[in-house]
DNA sequence: CTGAAAGCGCTTACAG
DNA sequence: CTGAAAGCGCTTACAG
């Protein structure tokens, strides 16, 4: 069996609470204590068992991390980067603060759902941070009912007041965005984005379009295009586009994966990106600038996103009196071979 | 405070013992019994403890993945989609299993080392599984030296013995690979490899030198390359080996990520693939049907791997008679336009 | 078939 | 400054 408590207490000859206070590093016990007692330690390789610490402690020191449905192979968000990497963020800060992470293992939004049930109620994590926003959400909406520290990646939902989110400020980077499509000649703009529950794509169209409105650009219902599906919904997609009478000279995509599909499509059917049609989109992943051509995108600092979501949960957990608040992280256009001047110059 | 089992033998009228006996659906209770425990719990919103649970049954439910060290972002096992992919493979195991999924935090070597001990010594998992081989890793040595239930994802290096690990056969399929491209017409093929460490790449360079050596192919040592770089590193190599007096007329890369660097890096230089340069690579990533060209990689089902690790590590910990082995999961190689024959046929 | 009791390995008021 | 005792919420032999 592994070295308890006890055996330290017998080694040491004191008391089992001594030893625990040592762990502790309570400054009521002596230097010269800690240091034979630390000693008995080190012999005898003593390791704190987690969980009698947390059933004493009422803690565990560890964050839940909520992933979304990924119904299956080739969906959206199934390989998506995005989530390695903002989990990074979050493994960064959490790491720094000794927390542990423990990640779902559901597929599926009723495994999903019970996924975190059992870590809300059978005291495994302490907080949770939630990857991803969606209208009507049974996970967000029974976190907010039980009252447990949480920290949402994205937007909440219009309904849902009161809690603490990190996000990019979507809607103004998608003006900004589109703005600088209109800037380069284009006013036959398509869009294509992910799940129109998700609200990350509900603030991207909601940013398109009302900068074409104030432009006094008239969007056409065909021109607006939802998928899930990298492959087939971007080929689809684009095939509808192209099939218009008026075809758009500029697609606005919500995410570079759907945006690889697109310009894979595009590029199936011979149409050169971006002389006879100009593609944006967002999230600047990594393969994002050995596309062909590399991809005009806004870099949303995923990793940053991550990070200060950790950051906000452990704040959430240890200060009871923090008040919901909301973070925003920065965004930033970065310019590729992507887009170009309508008239033939260069951007 | 939540609800425990206390409050439900109060309200049932039993004895904690038997709630705790319903809850594990023993058969020594009466369905009457049963039925009347159920109904209060369902009532009272009752929940097991996890750490209770734990405690008193000294085993957690739960499996450890420990992820390679990734130093810093431009680094090839940073943002690689191979890692979000074996774990949803681990996951959905797991998940079918009732086990949850720890993960380590740790960046540096040191860091996982401390994540491990962690996880072992303090009894917060019941098996890990390694993402990653690598020769003298303290991380394995420590597994092995334990005692404690482990799987490699990977092949192990030479000296640690009897070990459960899932791998595919790499040596096998990098032999077939370098016929595929010597059947091509090439004799000057390169090498580009990740870290000359790890026994992936170890055993991709085998097979790789062993069947140029059996076809009587002499290989400088100038074409032997490794990096752990994806941007950097892929230029750099890419530079050096175009600069040779007799470049190659084909470069055998090791992982589909590195192969992105490299077709830019190609591009850049304005070589044409396959026409004047032909790449092959590894894995099978998503984004690599949609580089220009798509690229010829290797399918290794890295969902499967995962899978199949998931499931050894549950025997391992389930099944105290059960004896190492290693599961070798298939590959495929899969043609595209990265490569041609060198005749000017394609393929 | 069910209950009382001991134990899993910690922590933390309460004494002294 | 340190110890004895109770408690965190479960499980599981042992009785009956």
């Amino acid at each position: 069996m592994a070295v308890t408590i006890k055996d330290i207490a017998r080694e040491a000859k004191v008391a089992p609470s001594t030893v625990s206070r040592v762990i502790a590093d309570s400054p009521k016990i002596t230097e010269r204590t800690k240091k034979k007692v630390r000693k008995v330690m080190d012999q005898l390789g003593y390791y704190p068992n987690f969980h009698a610490r947390n059933l004493a402690n009422r803690a565990t020191k560890s964050i839940g991390i909520v992933m979304p449905a990924s119904v299956r192979k080739g969906n959206l968000t199934f390989q998506n980067p995005f989530f390695q990497d903002v989990i990074k963020g979050i493994s960064a800060f959490a790491h720094s603060e000794e927390y542990s992470l423990y990640i779902t293992t559901g597929e599926a939004e009723e495994e999903i759902y019970s996924d975190v049930m059992k870590m809300v109620k059978g005291r495994r994590v302490d907080g949770i941070i939630l990857l991803y926003s969606s209208d009507n959400d049974p996970v967000m909406e029974y976190l907010v009912d039980e009252n447990f520290p949480f920290v949402l990646v994205g937007k909440p939902p219009e309904d849902i007041k009161n809690i603490t989110y990190v996000d990019n400020d979507n809607y103004a980077v998608s003006r900004e965005l589109t703005s600088f499509l209109i800037s380069l000649g284009h006013k036959r703009i398509a869009f294509i984005g992910g799940h129109e529950k998700l609200l990350v794509t509900k603030n991207r169209l909601a940013g398109f379009l009302d900068t074409l409105l104030l432009s006094k650009i008239t969007v056409p219902k065909t021109y607006i295009k939802h998928t899930d599906f990298i492959m087939d919904g971007g080929k689809k997609s684009v095939n509808d586009l192209l099939s218009l009478k008026e075809p758009p000279t500029a697609i606005f995509v919500t995410d570079d994966v759907l945006a690889l599909g697109i310009l894979n499509a595009l590029n199936e059917k011979g149409i050169s990106v971006p002389n006879e049609m100009n593609v944006v989109s967002f999230n600047n992943l990594f393969f994002s600038e050995f596309t062909s051509p590399p991809l005009t995108t806004v870099e949303v600092n995923i990793y940053q996103l991550g990070y200060e979501a950790a950051r906000s949960v452990v704040e959430l957990i240890e200060d009871e009196n923090s008040s919901p608040k909301c973070i925003t992280v920065p965004t930033e256009i970065i310019i590729r071979k992507s887009t170009k001047s309508l008239d033939g110059k260069n951007n």
